[in-house]
DNA sequence: ACTTACATACCAACCAGTTGGTATGTTTTT
DNA sequence: AAAAACATACCAACTGGTTGGTATGTAAGT
């Protein structure tokens, strides 16, 4: 049962196509190339996957649950104030913009500008790993508003995915520049917005026992 | 210079990449199926251009003069105050958000996603399309900064950046959901962050958080 | 005569996917 | 408990079609 010794060859697979698709996208990456780069041959490859398009949702998936615990786990959440959930998640995707740009560029955005058309299925799942992030954000904005009462606020699902909106604009200009930098201003003046937005036009220090 | 009776074959397999890279992607379009779209044969391909990646390089600067032509020659500049311009500048893209994906979204930015690694020269080709267009937008950032003195604004080219930020990750967020919805919910919240960055200081209360 | 602008025919490499097989469990029958 | 039946995980070799690119030809303009 317990298998630690060498994670499976779909494991494998999964973590190739990770790493492929974010550097070189979907369609460039061959499948004899995801087979060398997880030491496996292509029988085991259409072993686990009946194509190269049920791959994609695969991988998709696997974006979505490990980006999904990377998130969750963050102690990003551990702020009493809403707002200030937000904004350590902000200061958290910020230290995420390191190293290369294949290291921190999104899969799921990467495969949505190119499948979008030619594969449904693939853009379900790419687009179930967006949205469902952008759900995390949603209840942390939606608790803001509630607690501050903002004026001319939009509403939270909008919030959230003008937040992520930003992040893949960013990682687009950043791989035109080659570096994160652009990125990082970016979400210094998504953040600049979010406090023009929720600042306090009466001061309220009541905080909510919990 | 002036052929006006049908567009060379050089012009139309430049607005078949625009429309089949836009829709497809640029690795899942191929030589053929772009002449087949032009209505050229190989040869004439191979004539134009060197490389398939030579094609790439000419579709970027094709869309950054056509792209460049069409917002020079809208008559949001016309207002005097440089904010006006810059709001009726993100009237025009929303306007823009019309007909299918493939009508609306950016080829430099599908590019960038796609070839950020394995084509430097489309790349900077691309990235100069996105770059040049951000220029324009620094001028009238400029000039706003300048005569409405802002607290805290940001430089005016981080604002041009951040505004294409915003409208690439809103089509990556577009292509997701299918429709251009979510694209408009996202100008209007880059709107709503430049009317609270630009709106004068009314005093109210003083925050004297740094 | 010479360049430009195409067209036709072709190629080696590569593509996604298939085939027939082996080794190793696991479950069911006897 | 042993044998039979089945399932899972993987592999090497192969296939038909597609890929970007080339070699060669031709017709018109200068």
């Amino acid at each position: 049962m317990a298998k630690v010794a060498r994670p499976t060859a779909r494991t494998r697979l999964l973590e190739a196509a990770r790493r492929l698709i974010r550097t070189q996208g979907f369609a460039a990456t061959s499948v004899d190339e995801l087979c060398a780069a997880a030491g496996v041959t292509k029988g085991a490859f259409f072993h686990h996957f009946a194509s190269k398009e049920a791959l994609g949702v695969a991988a998709a998936d696997f974006w979505r649950e490990t980006t999904g615990a990377l998130f969750a786990a963050a102690d990003y959440h551990r702020h009493p104030d809403p707002l200030d959930r937000i904004m350590a998640y902000l200061d958290l995707r910020e230290a995420l913009l390191a190293g290369e740009l294949q290291d921190f560029t999104c899969l799921a955005g990467t495969l949505l500008q190119e499948v979008h058309h030619s594969s449904p299925a693939i853009t379900a799942a790419a687009w179930s790993a967006v949205s469902s992030h952008a759900d995390t954000l949603e209840t942390d904005f939606a608790e803001a508003i509630a607690l501050h009462a903002p004026a001319g606020a939009p509403e939270a699902r909008q919030l959230a995915l003008y937040t992520q909106a930003v992040l893949q604009g960013a990682f687009v200009l950043a791989k035109g520049q080659g570096d994160a930098g652009v990125a990082r201003d970016c979400l210094g003046l998504l953040r600049q917005y979010l406090v023009l937005l929720f600042q306090p036009r009466r001061r309220h220090e009541n905080d909510p026992s919990t």
